[in-house]
DNA sequence: ATGAAAGCGCTAACAC
DNA sequence: GTGTTAGCGCTTTCAT
């Protein structure tokens, strides 16, 4: 009917019309229906998106990204979080697929067999996002987790650091974190620098709490340590926390870096040198190429984001 | 058809029959459409939620309560965030309620006219959370943020402290900061002390920057402050911060307390007294208390939080 | 254990 | 500018 009509904004009714169904609508206290809409029109104003974890302030900049760009354009993100393991996020992928998304995003290029044979198969844009995967599914806007380590072990390098160690998380699980920890080794080999000062803190994601005692583990194991490059801001925080406790001088004993940019980083004492991995960029690039793609303009194609190093307070030269 | 059948996993079908529809179904790469299921059964299996920011610690823990309580019965969380602003809210609220969800819980008691009058019409059950409205429109599941900030005063008055201030932001905009704030006053003013030591340091939600800002305020407003109260546990550490560059000792000299119980607090130098809000167990109990109201279980109601508050090294006897 | 018929509340396509 | 018809892909109900 005219009703249908009189809630699509730029559809033919006379003013009058639909003035008088909207009054009505109101006091009747009438709400569209867009389940019945989205069956109909095969259109469900959904993207689809998966995070590791709902309690990160990157991807949480991620998703804000990605969601205001696209509420522009009236769609709604369908949210769902795997806790950086790939078997809840299959699970996950699958659930969402039966909403009908108008197209899906997911963290990293790693997977299981079967989810990506699901999101190869679906019919909509896949956007791969903080990674740069060898064989993207369909889209990647990100960087690759392993060559971005080099310009931190670059930047402690030329400030004459050469006992370097990396704490990060258990290998398993966060394949970024893991990808930096390869990163990492590679970087010093690159160097001819020893890489074996590896600190395990636990199961990602390393909190706080345990970069801190990484950091103690660290300061036991390697005494003699320069510069300790952090898989996360949070536990590069943690490390700096662990020394201020032990009296132990941060840069002037060891030099400490992080990654992600986090807030903490830039008001804790001393400020914290890291990398800023542009989370909320990464949400809106990708909000763009979606509408892009689905608006059948020429999209960009895949997104390489150039992280930049950030030389702050917690770094300084031997 | 039995297909239908085959996909609901309590239905009668034999057990061959069955495995031979999913086995089809895969090679074929059907996916269920819960689009057309949702319709017909007006069921949706969506719980709509509308939180301040997607960026915050406290409600991220918040919706991964409810997200896992109601994950185990299949139902998914239709997020929403306000960015504190109750217009954004009315607007994210009608979008909501277009999905149908079978559910809505929303943070806080503060709404415009119109999110009110939608949210007692609508014919599903509604919760507001991380508050105590004196009208709820459903249930709630949450706390007076006034009259816990009643715990924090009389910590400081115990310990000694009689010039007390209050970090917070704006008064618009974030009503349980504001109301903070008003219990503040109203625990001063209890105990017979000055309650005009109230530093605004910006639009809500305070970071730990403007937290900074406004420590390096108050100094020069109340030198001889003994104890500070902040809205926030990211406010609480920023002040913390700025008395460290500034070189003034806390807590001999500034006792600082926040809100929230954030991770920042345990870990930082000193650790932070703080109020646990008990942000996933509200999560949790809104997810319960949804899940009784629908299986028609005699639902407990309205759930009181009763905060706690955490005693820490940032405040000491004067 | 399986099938047939009807319909959830919209919108696309086509009249008028 | 407004009305009519048909149907999106499931589930409900009833029959077999």
């Amino acid at each position: 009917m005219t009703v249908s009509r009189a809630f699509k904004a730029d559809s033919l009714v006379s003013p009058e019309t639909r003035e008088a169904i909207l009054k009505t609508a109101e006091e009747l206290g009438y709400v569209f229906d867009s389940t019945a809409s989205n069956l109909r029109s095969q259109k469900s104003g959904f993207v689809a998106v998966t995070i590791p974890s709902i309690n990160n302030a990157n991807f949480a900049d991620t998703v804000g990204g990605l969601s205001d760009t696209l509420s522009k354009r009236d769609m709604q993100i369908l949210l769902g979080y795997t806790n950086y393991n790939v078997e809840e996020e299959e699970r996950l992928i699958e659930q969402l697929l039966r909403r009908k998304p108008e197209a899906i995003v997911v963290t990293g290029g790693t997977h299981t067999e079967r989810a990506r044979k699901l999101l190869q198969t679906v019919a909509i844009p896949v956007i791969e996002t903080w990674d740069m995967p060898a064989h993207p599914i369909g889209h990647y806007v990100g960087f690759s987790n392993r060559a971005v380590m080099r310009d931190m072990v670059d930047h402690f390098v030329a400030l004459g650091c050469r006992r370097i160690a990396f704490i990060g998380g258990d290998v398993q699980r966060d394949s970024r974190g893991s990808e930096r920890r390869l990163g990492f080794i590679a970087a010093m080999q690159a160097h001819g620098l020893d890489a074996t000062r590896l600190i395990a803190a636990g199961s990602p994601p390393i909190s706080m709490r345990e970069g801190a005692n990484a950091m103690a583990k660290l300061i036991e194991l390697y005494p003699d340590t320069e510069a300790v490059v952090c898989v996360s801001d949070l536990a590069a925080y943690g490390a700096l926390t662990e020394c201020r406790r032990l009296g132990i001088p941060v840069p002037e004993r060891f030099s400490i870096g992080g990654f992600g940019n986090y807030e903490i980083g830039e008001v804790c004492v001393p400020t914290l040198t890291t990398i800023n991995a542009f989370a909320r960029e990464i949400g809106e690039r990708t909000a763009q190429l979606i509408l892009d793609i689905l608006d059948g303009t020429q999209p960009v194609g895949d997104v390489g984001i150039a992280p930049q190093l950030i030389a702050r307070d917690s770094s300084r030269r031997v």
